[in-house]
DNA sequence: TTATTGCTGATTGTTGACAAACTCAAACGT
DNA sequence: ACGTTTGAGTTTGTCAACAATCAGCAATAA
């Protein structure tokens, strides 16, 4: 299914990143363990490249945390604890708030013309969803959401740091524990995301993304413990 | 007076790392200006290394933004505009409020003992500082008092984020633009973060921390326009 | 004149080989 | 029995050479 997005004109795929997305995407799969070694030679056998070229990916995967680097001795696929989890949340709220802040600030100054609306379009369709609890409708809907609100903060570095930080939540997502979800509860809080955000309040949008977030994180540690291991979206 | 910061333990030096360093301080110092190409063989004969080892350097840069890469094409030193500058802070921004919260939080919680004593001494030693107008050691203490927050807030992640936000941000002191500062000011604004800590509200600290940030680029942004060139901290 | 095509030199992408460092376990000495 | 040392084997770090791609310019055609 996955076929790698096109380019967009400027920059061509290299092999070094084409191998980067196909171990990227072993370990969300499942393919490479927690903690498991990566060994060079062998990855490069089994993906018919040099050496040279699975180190460059390996590299560009260590920077951006899905891997731990030791020189000499060499990469694991980054474990994580629940503590480290809870910060990765954190960061993400962080994140998020800023940027629905900044959403509201540009709606209030009048920019963002078109955002309200397709921001509304997306919380209707949310809510024939919740009706059918059509699962994987609600999680692409959910990330769309938060993308449109990254896109309307006009902070690309902010947007970048997001996706990588969502990337690397995937990975858990498919490590036994579930990211939580209540679709009901969740479009709730988006909804008060979203009266902010038209409303041009930055101060009470960032308040609404934190809670937002915080209380996915909850929703989190409660399915943790419960020791569900079903495959939902988060909210 | 710059020697490198010497690697916490753990993770020895390799030879791509040292040559990372040797980059960055290069494009700090202002010896690779702005959009200017990096040739890999170039820098290899100058440092003395192989190109594949530039090489890697490179790649990591690009990995944490100091430098643009384009397939095919090479690497060049990031040429930053305002607007970008102002998704720096944002960010910086979001990623400090959420760690003040967190410390405060914690130290409501009665954990992380020392830290306001630690804070305390800081903003002693800093209103010491004021009526000299010593701003290398401003700048000292400026950087020690938001490396305490973020230790305080026990998110790893966060703190390398930041710390790579600080180190970007860094480049354009070295271009012209000064970062603004005024230590009477920003000595206020730490002094409101501080007692929102201490008194372990985590809204107050968020608050204060945002407000701290935005106030600093206002004051960058008003140093930019009078096209002040001075080497001031920021706070 | 202007746009297109085909060279040429230079630069990046990729590879395989060599050198250095590490792991593991057996041999050794106390 | 226990800690240390030594050595073989494996894995990573570094390098130099080969292949692919690009920028710039000259020649050609309309």
């Amino acid at each position: 299914m996955s076929k790698t997005l096109p380019s967009i004109g400027a920059r061509r795929e290299t092999l070094a990143t084409e191998v980067r997305s196909q171990i990227e995407e072993m370990i969300v799969a499942g393919a490479l363990e927690a903690g498991q070694k990566l060994n060079e030679v062998t990855l490069a056998g089994t993906m018919g490249v040099s050496r040279g070229t699975v180190r460059e990916a390996i590299r560009s995967l260590a920077d951006s945390g899905l891997i731990d680097l030791i020189a000499n001795r060499g990469a694991y696929v980054n474990e994580i604890s629940l503590a480290e989890i809870h910060n990765l949340y954190e960061v993400r709220g962080a994140i998020f708030a800023m940027a629905c802040a900044s959403a509201a600030q540009r709606v209030g100054d009048g920019l963002e013309a078109d955002l309200i609306d397709r921001l509304t379009e997306n919380l209707d369709t949310m809510r024939g969803v919740r009706d059918t609890d059509d699962r994987a409708a609600y999680y692409e809907l959910n990330i769309e959401f938060h993308d449109m609100l990254l896109q309307a903060a006009a902070n690309a570095r902010a947007k970048a740091i997001y996706d990588n930080l969502i990337k690397e939540m995937h990975l858990y997502r498919r490590r036994g524990l579930s990211v939580a979800n209540n679709i009901a509860l969740s479009l709730d809080e988006h909804g008060a995301i979203f009266e902010a955000v038209k409303s041009g309040d930055p101060r009470r949008a960032r308040d609404a993304a934190f809670a937002h977030i915080e209380k996915g994180f909850g929703r989190y540690m409660q399915i943790a413990e419960d020791g569900n291991a079903g495959d939902t979206a988060d909210g």
